[in-house]
DNA sequence: TCAATTTTCGAACACTTGTTTGACTTGGGT
DNA sequence: ACCCAAGTCAAACAAGTGTTCGAAAATTGA
C-alpha cells in the first residue's frame, strides 16, 4: 500500500480516479449503490485497486469524506480568524459568526449539481448510527465547534452556557438539515423556488438561525 | 397474500412480529444491517414470511415508516384544528403553532430508547434520494405542510409568502436534525447536558424556531 | 367432518457483495 | 543489462443478499 498522505489528488493516477468516481456514484444514488465494481468499472481501473490503494472500502469511505469536510473547516477557522482579528476583544455580530460557519460549506454546495448532491450526501453519511462514523465525526467536527462555542460564549455573556450550546446545535441541525433536506424543499415549497438559490437560501438561512440564537424575544418565562 | 389493513399491529402474529423486528434492528444498526434474515431469525419466524406478507423488503420498509409517521402526523393535524377551533378567525401565536407541529414528534421520542432511536433513523430513511422515498415523502408529507402552511400564512400576513416557506423549511430541518444528529450533540456538549432531557430540549427547540420564523429584528436590509 | 383457504416451512435459486491471491507488466536506479 | 519495488490485472473466493417454489401444516367455514 502506497503512502496516502503524497499521491495528489488529481484524477489522471488510480487513486485519485478512484476517489472522484466512488464521490460520484456515492453522490448520485447513496451508499448502497456505490458497490466497488460500479466504482472501478467506472473509474476505468481493475477491481483490486481500491483495496490495493485504500485497503478497504470503509476506508475509501474515510479518506472521501476526509478530502471534502477538512477543507470546509479549515476554511470556517480562517474566516473565524479574521473576525476576531477585525474585533480584536469586542463582542463579533452574531450574523458575521454564523456566516463564517455556514458559508463555506454553502459555496461548496454552489456550482456544479455534483457539489450540491455530495454535500448532502456527506451529511447524511455524517448522521450515521455506525460506530465508525461516529468516531470520525468526533475526530473531524471537535475542534471546530470548540472554537466556534468559545468565540459565542465570549460574544454572548448573557446567555446561559447550556442554552448556548442548545442553540449551537439548532444552528447546525438547521444547516445540516437544510441541505439534506432537498426533497422535503420540493414537498413543501410546490412553487417556483429554487433550491439552487443558494445565495438566496444561505442569507434567508443565516437570518433564521441568528434570530433563533438571539432570541431578542424573550420566550423562555412562558 | 393477506390484506394487510385487516391483520393487527400486535406482535402475536407474524406480521407484526415482524415489522417490530425489522424496526428493532433498523433502529439500533441501520438499514444495512436490516437484512431479512436476520429480521426472521430474530422474530422467530420463517424467511419466506416476509415476502408472504410483505411481498418484498422495500415494501416492508414502507409498511414500518408509513405504521409510524401517519399517527404522528394525525396528532398533529388534530393539534393544528384545536388551535383554530379556539382562536377563530383571530392569528395563533406561532409558538402554539411550533407546539402542535413538533410536541407530538418529541413525544414519540421520548420514553424508550427504542423509540428516540426509531425516530433518528426515520429521519434519515426520509431524506434518502431514491425515487421510492421521495415519493413517499410527498405522499406523507404534502398534506401536513400544506395545512401548516396556510396557517401560518394567515397567522403571519405580514410576511413575505416565499419568506413564510423558507422559514417553515428551516423549522422543519432544524426539527429532524435535531432529532437526527444525536450524535453531533454529544459532540458539541461534552458536558452534563443530556441528549435525554426531551423536555427541556423541546421548550429550547420551539423558542428557537419560532424567534427564527419571527425575526423581530429584522437583518433582511442589511 | 371434510374440503378449501391461509399460513408456515425448508430448501434452493440466481445474484451481488468485499476481499484475496498470484502472476504479469511497468519504470527507475545502479 | 539487470533487479526490485510499485502497480496492474484476471480470476476466483467465501459469504451474504432478496426472492421463489412446492410441499406440509394450521386454520377456517359449511
Amino acid at each position: 500500500m502506497p503512502d496516502s498522505a503524497i499521491t495528489s489528488k488529481k484524477s489522471d493516477n488510480t487513486r485519485g480516479r478512484i476517489l472522484d468516481t466512488a464521490e460520484k456514484l456515492f453522490t448520485k444514488h447513496g451508499f448502497r449503490a456505490m458497490t466497488l465494481r460500479k466504482v472501478t468499472i467506472n473509474a476505468g481501473v481493475n477491481l483490486a485497486a481500491v483495496n490495493y490503494h485504500f485497503g478497504s472500502k470503509d476506508a475509501l469511505m474515510r479518506a472521501m469524506i476526509k478530502n471534502r469536510v477538512e477543507p470546509i473547516n479549515r476554511e470556517r477557522l480562517r474566516r473565524l480568524d479574521v473576525l476576531i482579528a477585525q474585533h480584536g476583544n469586542r463582542p463579533i455580530p452574531l450574523e458575521d459568526i454564523f456566516d463564517a460557519l455556514l458559508r463555506p460549506l454553502f459555496e461548496k454546495a454552489t456550482g456544479s449539481p455534483h457539489n450540491k448532491g455530495m454535500i448532502r450526501m456527506m451529511g447524511r453519511a455524517i448522521s450515521e448510527p455506525t460506530d465508525f462514523m461516529q468516531r470520525m465525526h468526533k475526530e473531524i467536527f471537535s475542534d471546530l465547534t470548540k472554537r466556534f462555542l468559545t468565540e459565542l460564549q465570549r460574544t454572548c455573556p448573557h446567555i446561559d452556557r447550556d442554552q448556548l450550546r442548545y442553540r449551537l446545535f439548532f444552528v447546525i441541525n438547521t444547516m445540516i438539515g437544510s441541505l439534506v433536506g432537498q426533497v422535503l424543499f420540493d414537498t413543501i415549497l410546490d412553487s417556483d423556488l429554487k433550491f439552487s438559490d443558494h445565495e438566496r437560501m444561505l442569507k434567508e438561512l443565516i437570518n433564521f438561525v441568528t434570530a433563533g440564537f438571539e432570541q431578542l424575544e424573550s420566550y423562555e418565562d412562558k
